[in-house]
DNA sequence: CCTCAGGGCTCTC
DNA sequence: GAGAGCCCTGAG
């Protein structure tokens, strides 16, 4: 995978392991959109982009040469998932889950963002969760065009910082505004620091992100993987829960003997094993319902 | 350790 | 139309 220079952009050559729905659509994002010719639109580190795919290349328009650098760490692109994916393949749940989504790759995505995204997961779904992102964009990023038309990038902690309760209810986050504000404060002030925090080791890392109003042990894990490069975390959603329960242990598991499970099971490739099977399981028992 | 409420919206009945 | 449930956390 080589990353070049194109008129309207830069282009990934002979990607291997890459899918852009598996990617977009694995529950690790929430600003990437698909757009009706299957291309998917994005605002990543305040740049609108298009991604689009024909045969084995990945046309990023948009972006210039300039940023190789930063689209090579956010898809991950050093990485060998084919190698991952042949050792998680004796595992005969997984193997089953990767013939599901054989494209996916963790995106390394910017930590605040993430951390405000995930407060937001909690206890809500998929397309709130995406909608209400884009409001808080809107109200407190700033506009970029693009293509004829208006983006917004995700606000920085300081811009995040001066909202008040009103404006982010307006925006959807309910009785997790408290927690946003709270957590974007904290930030802005520079009292908690996500880049010291990367550098810890995985539960020295989900204990100081537990800190923090609105993230428990979920969300934690979930910061972890999506944004800090920490591949052993694996996030136990209501998803994964029923999908673990269900093949590999009794139905009234908690949720830390899961994770526990999981992390002594499939060890550093937990976090890897983990979108493979979430992508599986709301899929197939969605529309199978193998279990209640 | 446990239980429970908590935006708002969608899916199910 | 009511009720459950949602990529869950914080408070009790």
């Amino acid at each position: 995978m080589k990353i070049e220079e194109y008129e309207n952009g830069i282009v990934i050559r002979d990607t291997v392991d890459f899918d852009l729905k598996d990617i977009f659509e694995c529950g690790q994002c929430f600003r990437w959109n698909e757009d009706t010719d299957g291309s998917y639109i994005g605002v990543i580190s305040g740049k609108p982009v298009r991604v689009y795919k024909t045969l084995n290349d990945i046309y990023i328009k948009g972006a210039s040469i300039a940023d190789k650098d930063f689209f090579n760490f956010y898809f991950d692109l050093d990485r060998d998932y084919g190698k991952i994916k042949e050792e998680l393949k004796s595992d005969s749940v997984l193997k089953e889950a990767i013939k599901h989504a054989e494209g996916i790759r963790i995106l390394s995505q910017d930590m605040f963002e993430i951390v405000i995204s995930f407060i937001i997961s909690s206890n809500n779904r998929i397309f709130m969760i995406k909608r209400t992102v884009e409001n808080i964009s809107r109200m407190y990023g700033s506009k970029v065009a693009f293509e004829g038309r208006d983006y917004y990038s995700f606000p920085t902690p300081d811009e995040l910082a001066k909202a008040d309760l009103n404006g982010l209810k307006q925006c959807g986050c309910g009785f997790r505004a408290p927690y946003v504000k709270d957590t974007a404060e904290v930030i802005a002030k520079g009292n908690v620091s996500l880049e010291k925090i990367r550098e810890m080791d995985t539960d020295d890392a989900a204990k100081e992100l537990m800190e923090l109003k609105g993230i428990g042990p979920k969300v934690a894990d979930c910061i972890l993987l999506f944004s800090m490069q920490k591949y052993d975390a694996f996030p136990v959603d209501v998803w994964i829960k029923r999908i673990m329960q269900y093949f590999y242990l009794a139905p009234d598991v908690s949720l830390k003997k899961i994770r526990e499970f999981a992390r002594n099971k499939f060890g550093n490739f937990a976090g890897f094993s983990q979108e493979y099977l979430f992508y599986y399981a709301r899929d197939t028992i969605k529309k199978e319902g193998f279990e209640k």
